[in-house]
DNA sequence: AATGACCGTTGCATATCTTGCAACGGCGTC
DNA sequence: GACGCCGTTGCAAGATATGCAACGGTCATT
């Protein structure tokens, strides 16, 4: 809706892909080099990108910083991490938290594995929306005609021979998640490996986040790991009744029933936080 | 340079200190409800900011994904990481890589420490960059009158007794490390955690990272951390070796075989990742 | 239940701000 | 030494962003 800013914030992706020189820049933008080199200096002074030192251009630190600072306010993060670390201690697996956000659902935390074998998955990636376990749990939340509108977008990628082939297998599988409460991603994006998740859901019963517990076959089976599940279910719910506004349980006591705060238009409590 | 732009962009740091409503936006950016509106909204076609349940926006999923691809493209982390990985499986304390870019340092990985006791850092965050090991090494690699201007900018917070007090005080520790070609952090951000650090220069000899140890008292004492410094001096030369052109060596090395290519612009391997 | 206030949204006319052009200067190469 | 390449700047023309005023919806108040 503003060119200008359309132009500079196209910018971004093309920087991502690795650094350019202004030419580069001005061609791909389809505009003029006196014009890009401005667009380009905004941005850097705003710390977005970077000049290094042979003048091409990078992306910038501040890009860092306000990710970091975003991934801080997100409320559920901060509520969900203790959790997710106990759960690790105990099971020593990968644990991981992922939103769903404008048709795609990312990792916001991630707790590693106690175990030398190490997965490659990073805050702030996009999640294999069509087998993650977390991805199933969070889609699964959404009204039909919603699910099916994002199911035909979707490409469908055959990582392995168990990865979920086409839209309307997804969407059977998301009608199961939906009535067993829990999803599975077994092999659908490694053969080597399984995942269980559980969703975590606000006071409305809408799903806000979801979790999921990863192990590689060498060191789990399957079957042993889905004798987790009710562990990583526990942990979800414990999670989801904290967000809802109960008091965080002291200890593994699923404890007391704390009135969960009725108030449906929740009063608009500043959630200003500051870091040490 | 360029109005437009720069008000959008002033948004993204705004919206970091948590979700606004169209009005405040509006408010602290000094224009019109409806400016501040159009802007928001190219903001958010390109993902950089989102719009939640209740309308207010926050910081949007893109940016993650941005800064992500931004870390990625960087070669000093891509070489270091296998480097940091063995590093802290040997020693178990947490290692820290940083860079040093328009002012600001920050860390670009990290590896946690085995022990349970955690520290609080993160990829992305700017560095307490008066005492901590790796800010001085950057920092003493620079021209004099570059060190001089720095640090005359910097502010000085008094973590600890033992933080770095003034200008002065800065400058004459910058060039203790530019001497010796390490720097230590004892006590100066976190009473109890003491840091140490070297160096990773390129094929001409300017300081292109640093990376650091950090170990808290009740694990180690200073003491015993120092006794570490020459495997950390090593594992940086290692790094700068490689970074510089050379084969890695085939020793304790990762098994990462490339030919001896010096070329910086190496494609970023794409990164597998694991889908819970 | 009706009213009023608030907030996000839209169409439009004005003028501000961006754009592309052409020319300059630095730099490495032929 | 001259040429070509790339980043940079001043300027005029015109496209584009801006503020205004009005609309419609939602929520709180009476």
């Amino acid at each position: 809706m503003s060119q200008t800013v359309d132009r500079a914030l196209s910018i971004l992706p093309l920087l991502a892909e690795g650094p350019a020189d202004l030419g580069q820049v001005a061609d791909r933008l389809g505009v003029h080099k006196s014009t890009a080199l401005r667009l380009l200096r905004t941005l850097h002074e705003h710390g977005l990108v970077y000049r290094q030192a042979d003048q091409r251009y990078r992306l910038g630190a501040r890009l860092f910083a306000l990710a970091q600072e975003a991934v801080e306010n997100l409320d559920v993060r901060e509520i969900a991490h203790p959790h997710l670390v106990a759960l690790n201690e105990k099971v020593g697996h990968t644990i991981h938290l992922a939103v769903y956000e404008e048709n795609e659902v990312l990792y916001i935390d991630k707790v590693e594995s106690r175990y030398p074998v190490r997965m490659y998955s990073r805050i702030g990636k996009p999640v294999a929306i069509t087998v993650a376990a977390v991805a199933k749990l969070l889609l699964a939340d959404l009204s039909e005609p919603e699910r099916r509108a994002v199911a035909e977008k979707l490409d469908y990628p055959a990582y392995t021979a168990r990865s979920t082939p086409n839209a309307p297998a997804f969407l059977r599988e998301l009608e199961k998640v939906r009535e067993q409460g829990w999803a599975t991603d077994l092999g659908g994006h490694e053969e080597s490996i399984n995942c269980i998740g559980a969703p975590i859901r606000g006071a409305d019963g809408r799903v806000v986040a979801a979790m999921s517990m990863s192990a590689p076959n060498v060191v789990v089976t399957a079957e042993e790991l889905l004798t987790l599940l009710p562990l990583v279910r526990r942990t979800a719910d414990a999670i989801s009744r904290e967000y809802s506004g109960a008091v965080p349980v002291s200890k593994e006591t699923p404890a007391k029933e704390t009135p969960a705060k009725a108030a449906p238009s929740t009063p608009s409590t500043p959630s200003k936080e500051v870091t040490p």
